[in-house]
RNA sequence: GGGGGAAUUCCUGAGCGGUCAAAGGGGCCAGACUGUAAAUCUGGUGGCACAGCCUUCGCAGGUUCGAAUCCUGCUUCCCCCA
């Protein structure tokens, strides 16, 4: 196996990295493993816990990607015995038990998601329930006997949970213990994540050292931060891109990005080239935001569609045309009076537009409501105002809550 | 095991027995402005058959004409001592 020269694969490697612990090592370690002809052994763990994936994740994923390009040996592991602790990184609550049966369909649908980033066929896939079952109390009370309490209260959530006298739990101890003996059941040179695992990628060295094995280096990704642009990028708070989702609605999330956060978008979710980059935020920043949503929309999709996807929301959304893809609201025909009519604030809720009436007057006073027909558009302005409705008029409650008329059969 | 404290609407956090759907802040929503960015300004933020009505203040009872506010029991959580 012939590996690129140490200086360029650093140069890859180095891209969107916060952090390398220790730094120094990682060097020594590429040099080695060129002289020998022996590729890395990169680990990425995942507990199974039912995950879309979204670009947070693709953040590792696409390091691991990169590592495997430059010819290393990629590492997946499901943490199935892992996922019955429960990560307790920044979690407020217990996550609830899964069964073995849902764990598994959870990796196996992960394993479809991740094969978008990575090529699966060329990384190992390892489930740690294979020496965690195994494994007796005695042995783990062995493991446990390797860390000190001290230890553990350097990492950063516990730290903060313990000064701010929160609980935590004796169980969620464990769990980076046994994250860091994956490192050594799979002996990995090198593992991935986000800066909060710093701890844990600690805690495998000293496992690892402690049974004469090759210590880890660990390479931590900054956090991506969601589309509100300042917490992290997670399905619990609804800021997020998945890669699963059609070009057009990724597109039509990317363009609510903030601007600041364009910059760290580009380096950790694309392979554009720093110093076009830079160029790129000098330009106008609409400019940049397109380009960079075509670029992920392409990787997920094809240039075709992302292309299309850009277009299309440059016509119906940035410019002035209306909508194409306006979704269908349902309505019960008999709801209307003899008249055909029916009140604005109810034609609002029925169509589903907004949550109760309630909100429907608050939108209506708020003028929010419209409703087109063909290219007349006229104001709700008051929530009792009759609306003769009819097929295929548009109802509007808000820039971006449109819905066409259909009566229910 | 003993002692102390707390539970309020999305979060935080006020709340004299009546004028409390419940202050303030945050978040969020809508409107103006714009590049569906930021900043700013305005309005809103339990539900409904909406000038009125109904359900909310950990749970269950009780005292009162009247309770988020008082009493009893329960549950949960936190802290301290051992």
């Amino acid at each position: 196996m012939q590996f690129p020269p140490v200086e360029e694969q650093l140069a890859i490697i180095r891209r969107g990295v916060e952090k390398i612990v220790p730094e120094e090592q990682l060097a020594k370690k590429l040099q080695h493993s060129r002289d020998t002809g022996t590729p890395l052994r990169v680990k990425y763990g995942i507990d199974p816990t039912g995950i879309d994936v979204h670009l947070g994740h693709t953040v590792p994923l696409r390091k691991m990607r990169q590592f495997q390009q430059l010819g290393h040996q990629t590492v997946i592991i499901i943490g199935n015995y892992t996922a019955l602790v429960g990560d307790p990184s920044g979690r407020d609550e217990t996550r609830a038990r899964l069964t073995a049966e849902q764990v598994e369909a959870n990796a196996v649908d992960y394993l479809n998601q991740v094969g978008k980033v990575l090529d699966l066929s060329q990384a190992e896939v390892i489930r740690n329930g294979e020496w965690f079952s195994k494994m007796a109390f005695a042995e783990i009370l062995e493991l446990c006997g390797r860390v000190t309490v001290a230890q553990l209260l350097t990492r950063e959530d516990f730290a903060k949970r313990y000064k701010a006298e929160q609980p935590i739990y004796l169980h969620e101890c464990l769990y980076p213990v046994m994250q860091a003996w994956d490192s050594v059941e799979i002996r990995s040179d090198i593992e991935l994540g986000g800066t909060e695992q710093l701890y844990s990628f600690m805690l495998a060295r000293d496992l690892q050292r402690q049974q004469k094995l090759p210590e880890q280096i660990g390479i931590m990704s900054p956090i991506l931060v969601g589309l509100d642009g300042k917490k992290r990028m997670g399905k619990s708070l609804g800021n997020y891109i998945g890669i699963s989702e059609s070009p057009y609605e990724m597109m039509k999330k990317f363009m609510q990005l903030p601007d600041d956060c364009m910059r760290m978008y580009y380096e950790l979710l694309t392979d554009v080239d720093i110093d076009e980059v830079n160029t790129l935020l000098a330009g106008h920043p609409k400019e940049a935001k397109v380009t960079l949503a075509k670029s992920i929309i392409g990787e997920y999709h094809d240039e075709t569609s992302a292309e299309e996807a850009a277009a299309r929301w440059q016509r119906e959304i940035g410019g002035k045309e209306m909508q194409s893809d306006i979704s269908e609201g349902f309505l019960n025909e008999d709801l209307l009076d003899e008249n055909g009519c029916m009140q604005a604030a109810l034609l609002l809720k029925e169509l589903d537009l907004v949550p109760s009436t309630s909100e429907a007057m608050r939108r209506i006073k708020g003028n929010a409501a419209f409703v087109i027909i063909g290219d007349e558009k006229t104001r709700i302005n008051d929530r009792s105002e009759l609306i003769r409705v009819v097929e295929g008029m548009i109802v509007r409650a808000g820039k971006k809550d449109l819905k066409r008329v259909k009566f229910m059969d």
